[in-house]
DNA sequence: GCATTCCATCAGCGTTGCTTATCGGAAGTG
DNA sequence: CACTTCCGATAAGCAACGCTGATGGAATGC
């Protein structure tokens, strides 16, 4: 299980072809094919299907755990060889598109930030690999409960908000004028499925015990402009912090009251606790 | 950083000796220190330092990064290899000690078992790497909210049960009276610190904002009766589910009012959703 | 002061893992 | 239906890697 192996699998399995995988790693086909050959021997059962080329079951199974693995080994490698490394110069912040409000953006330094949107997902491998120095990740959590976020890395987290969770809707809706609304009962509406900016509906549907929630149109982009406008359209209900959902033209934002969820934000920091009181400070001053 | 050089990094570090860690390994002391002298220089910094042989900052850091590294990487392997093999003979289940209530072990089948008590944060891990077929955990959580385990591997889980937690105390103690109370009012009391057995208090001082729930005595078994009647004997309070907080004789068990958390209890199994139903199923059933 | 322990270094050598070359089968083409 | 093309498997050769065994130097114990 050499995380060579495993990465030259992983590329054949994603380009369906060990000619091409052989191109973009820099070996010869012959090579590949030694590889996952080689693999298949060592786990004793047989990984791709041929011509076409595919996962088989247990490839598909191998696949489900290569991503996050080479994902943390080349979190690890990046975090040590940063140790050794003199400290780089400005700072660079990764943030999910809803962490990104206004006031976040005002309080960022004059020169020296340089600011990336990343799908909510990505926010903490890229503070884990290094691409960025800082992560601000918003989503759904229990109140005064951190986030759930995929642990690539030892990450230290520190929440920096929490606002109430609104739905937004077309105030067309037949419920927008009330006054708070529970999720379960809007299991059956029309949803939008924005991973990247919104909530993943998954998440909704398995606090919902798997009933409910189905997708009406997908939104793979990460602008907050965009879902409102979509929701504003009548494609379907989202939902959003207060601060995004109020004011959005043609919409109604309804508090959610039950379940018990708020808005969070957090701040993602590589490493163990205790430096991150002072990162938040080096950012609002302005260091890097 | 193949996992070798890390493996082997690891090894040193634990027993502090370059020596002892090649006749763990099977390798000879030359093999260990190239091995070392190899991850230093790709990483580009000195991780040990000799006589005494200890981790340096960097080699710190890597190590956090090691464990769970080679953890996911064992349970890969383990994972895709049983796919390959025949099923196994019998079931193994590991279970965090309160987790194991009365009532699942009177559903368990008559023969065929065997069962594994484990600390709380070694049972995904168990499962992982194929030590157990399936997991039962317990802990603290959100309403309806999964509980946050570490993800060693593709797993998944299901709840199987909630309770109300309560705060273990002797009948003597000046609030054994009360019909409930407010966590954050027992932040300055005598908390027992029992992170295979109980709550990690680590867990409550973070949610208390890193304030409070300083530990009193230290227990690191997995014997609920021990930590019972610690508490009884006055060495500090404990947070249990309902079931197994009531009726400890010489002890008065009050309910947690605020934050709102239950315990929580869930099954752990390894692979995708979809087959946990059936699981849950065939311990009931009695199939393995 | 001598012996012992422990890690670093070096030389030697077997194995590994790559490349080049070739083969065989499947799909596309006239 | 024959021919070409594409793609993956396999064989041979060779360089580099990674291990062992031996030696050296520094610290510790008797």
């Amino acid at each position: 299980m050499d995380p060579h192996l495993l990465r030259t699998y992983v590329t054949v399995a994603r380009l369906a072809s060990f000619s091409a995988a052989a191109r973009e790693l820099g070996y010869t086909q012959s090579a590949v094919s030694q590889h996952v050959a080689a693999l298949e021997r060592e786990l004793g059962a047989p990984l791709l299907i041929r011509r076409p080329v595919g996962p088989t079951p247990a490839g598909e199974r191998l696949l489900e755990h290569a991503g996050p693995l080479l994902l943390r080994l080349e979190a690890a490698r990046a975090d040590v060889l940063r140790m050794a490394a003199e400290p780089a110069q400005g700072l660079t912040l990764a943030a999910s598109p809803v962490a990104l409000t206004p006031r976040v953006v005002a309080a960022l330094p004059a020169t020296g930030v340089t600011l990336r949107v990343l799908p909510r997902d990505e926010v903490p491998a890229a503070v884990a690999v290094g691409t960025a120095d800082l992560g601000l990740v918003d989503g759904p959590a229990a109140p005064s409960d951190p986030l759930r976020l995929p642990d690539v890395a030892p990450l230290t987290t520190l929440g920096v908000g929490e606002e109430p969770v609104h739905v937004l809707m077309p105030d067309t809706h037949p419920l927008a004028r009330r006054r708070g609304l529970r999720l379960g009962d809007l299991a059956d509406a029309r949803w939008l499925d924005a991973p990247d900016t919104g909530l993943p509906l998954d998440r909704l549907r398995e606090a919902n015990g798997g009933r409910g929630f189905r997708p009406a149109l997908r939104y793979d982009g990460t602008d907050v402009r965009v879902l409102t406008a979509l929701a504003a359209a009548g494609h379907g209900l989202t939902l959003l912090p207060r601060s995004a959902a109020a004011g959005v033209p043609g919409t109604a934002a309804v508090p959610v009251t039950g379940p018990r969820v708020v808005h969070r934000t957090e701040l993602v920091r590589l490493g163990p606790p205790g430096t991150v009181a002072a990162t938040l400070a080096d950012v609002l001053a302005g260091g890097g």
